[in-house]
DNA sequence: CCGTTTTAGTAAAACGGTTTAGTAGACCGC
DNA sequence: GCGGTCTACTAAACCGTTTTACTAAAACGG
């Protein structure tokens, strides 16, 4: 442990204050049965030796932790961190300790990641980045530990607490707009296929374009794995389709790709908007900068992941897991800035 | 714990492989001292129970727990998480788990952060939000406690290990670029000042003005406390100065705050570059942005995180922190882009 | 074949707390 | 003056590991 110098224990209060552990035990954790006198001594005694509880000892002792565990994409990525902002804003209040993991969408990553979490003693799971297939999610699940997904749901697991986006109609939202400004060659990148977000952003989207008789070309549908170097090659490869076969505008399944897409348009010696329209999704915050102006879906990342936090420590506290998970869908609402060349409407203040 | 079903002890194995659990932790850890035969069957009673060791109960005995405490802004802050990730790189390939800790730049809040993890049992302490005036660091470190500093510095801790830029040369650089243009009326806008980055950026900048003559104006120089929305205000008010006094450029001490200062300067009718040249420092990923282009300092955020945690790993497992404090000072680098009308030189591939 | 070392194994203490099950005495009603 | 309830306090068990100190038997050397 990080103490060099010796560490005072509850029996060196206990000797010095002439009574027993049990009874010093008592005073800390504010029990009664212990008279004022010996109180106060005690209280005196262990400001004065400096006494701090162990509470890795504590922990062994009482069956849990006050610590949860946090997953994350990866801590570089800004929408998770966004979200994870907000959960920790409600861990601290609650006095929760966070310990971090990042998954890196990796699957295998991530049940080892959430298994070693578990041997940790941790009290509860706040889970942003669910793959898709998630055996370690499973299991946490079926042995009732307290867990909550945020941002990604796992298929399959019907009684799962989950906060997340509509991704579906995020990405329904996303493609009509584009269709609506008359664009008929839509292309579209996609994120990873094992997650939630990348499959129903992308699905949205095609049911949009679909229920508006607009066609869809597999060659105007290229993986983006939510990267934005992936986005930017994949764009390329788009643009070097002969002209009757290029979009006209894309849609990329969150920001950091847009971005990527708006780099290899310019590089191709293409304008924003226009001669390219684009749409992203995540309202990171940089997009909200006056000169990047894009056009994108906002999740209330921040709010969710502190409905999350908050959900989370309701269901270790109070034990309620048994009744009816909390399953919230909250509202996607698309930000419209200049990326598309449409009129911009009510941008938020920053 | 996270753990409903009844679990699985390591008295649980030897009783059911008619052993003693001294032997079967002996397995476990792979001591010598068991012979095959026994180990054998331990080993399989142990898989078929899918045993998993209660890490706590090990740390208490160990009195180690492979767990460090790292120390962050916000989550919410890219140049921070920037760090974090590098660092977390490193202690997930040497098998720790991080706990994660926002001070928020509050010297009270970080006192306490920093004993309650210590009271968790962390093996040590990787902070990046350094204040000045810090008790709290100041205990850990008179204490022995394995810690480095990332990012800053603790004025006066002469044996603190840290891996910092070099806040002075960056802010140096950053005004001696405007000087070079031909700019004499520069606007600061400062961070926060109990960091040594925002004390070091700052004067940098002024040491810049002063040995090549440019006037410092106080009405010029403005608290921006590393925040986009102070930064904001901050420059509306130099831009309503009357003509003569108003700047022509304004180096602002991170780029949070630049896009500040850009919002303003947009909002106020004038345009970047032409009317007003803008610099900022971090070298964020959203400013390597073409649309955005803002002319900056890098700090190699990543790659410092990541040497700190990895120095931290050493001086946990070797103890050698007897000897001298490792003490790097990285090289700031002027990355140049458009928003100074300066020629664009390398601009590194995303 | 006897003393010494090695091997395989164990019981008990330790880590630093909490919790359970008491005990001894004061107080109370009747 | 006797049973019953409170109050103040404690001894011992416990949480799940590791570690120390020890033993019995086997192997070894000469």
């Amino acid at each position: 442990m990080a103490n060099t110098p010796k560490k005072v224990t509850i029996k060196d209060i206990a000797r010095i204050a002439e009574v027993s552990p049990t009874t010093v035990s008592l005073v800390l954790n504010n029990k009664k049965g212990v008279g004022k006198e010996t109180r106060y001594r005690i209280l005196r005694v262990a400001s004065e030796l400096k006494y701090t509880p162990n509470l890795m000892a504590r922990s062994l002792a009482k069956s849990h932790s006050d610590i949860i565990a946090l997953t994350i994409l990866q801590a570089r990525n800004a929408l998770f961190m966004e979200i994870a902002d907000g959960a920790a804003e409600a861990f601290n209040e609650n006095g929760y300790s966070i310990m971090m993991a990042s998954t890196y969408d990796d699957p295998d990553l991530e049940t080892k990641e959430l298994a070693s979490a578990r041997a940790r003693g941790v009290d509860g799971f706040l889970i942003t980045s669910a793959q898709v297939e998630s055996p370690g999610i499973w299991e946490l699940v079926e042995d009732g530990v307290p867990l909550v997904s945020v941002l990604r749901r796992v298929p399959g697991l019907s009684n799962l607490n989950y906060i997340m986006e509509d991704s579906f109609k995020g990405g329904y939202l996303a493609a009509e707009h584009l269709i609506k400004l008359g664009h008929k060659r839509i292309g579209i990148v996609k994120g990873t296929p094992n997650t939630t977000t990348g499959i129903g952003r992308f699905e949205g989207a095609v049911a949009a374009m679909k229920d508006n008789r607009v066609p869809v070309d597999d060659k105007l549908i290229a993986p983006g794995e939510f990267a934005r170097g992936a986005a930017y090659l994949a764009t390329l490869a788009m643009l070097h389709l002969p002209d009757k076969e290029r979009p006209t505008a894309i849609y990329a399944c969150n920001d950091d790709m847009a971005m990527g897409v708006y780099e290899a348009t310019l590089d191709t010696g293409l304008r924003v908007p226009e001669d390219m329209a684009l749409v992203g999704f995540n309202n990171a915050p940089y997009t909200s900068l006056p000169t990047v102006a894009l056009t994108t879906i906002d999740v209330q990342a921040h709010e969710m992941g502190r409905l999350g936090a908050e959900r989370l420590i309701d269901i270790i506290n109070k034990k309620r897991g048994h009744t009816k998970p909390l399953q919230v869908i909250m509202e996607p609402k698309l930000i419209v800035r200049n990326s598309c060349g449409a009129r911009k409407e009510d941008e938020p203040a920053s």
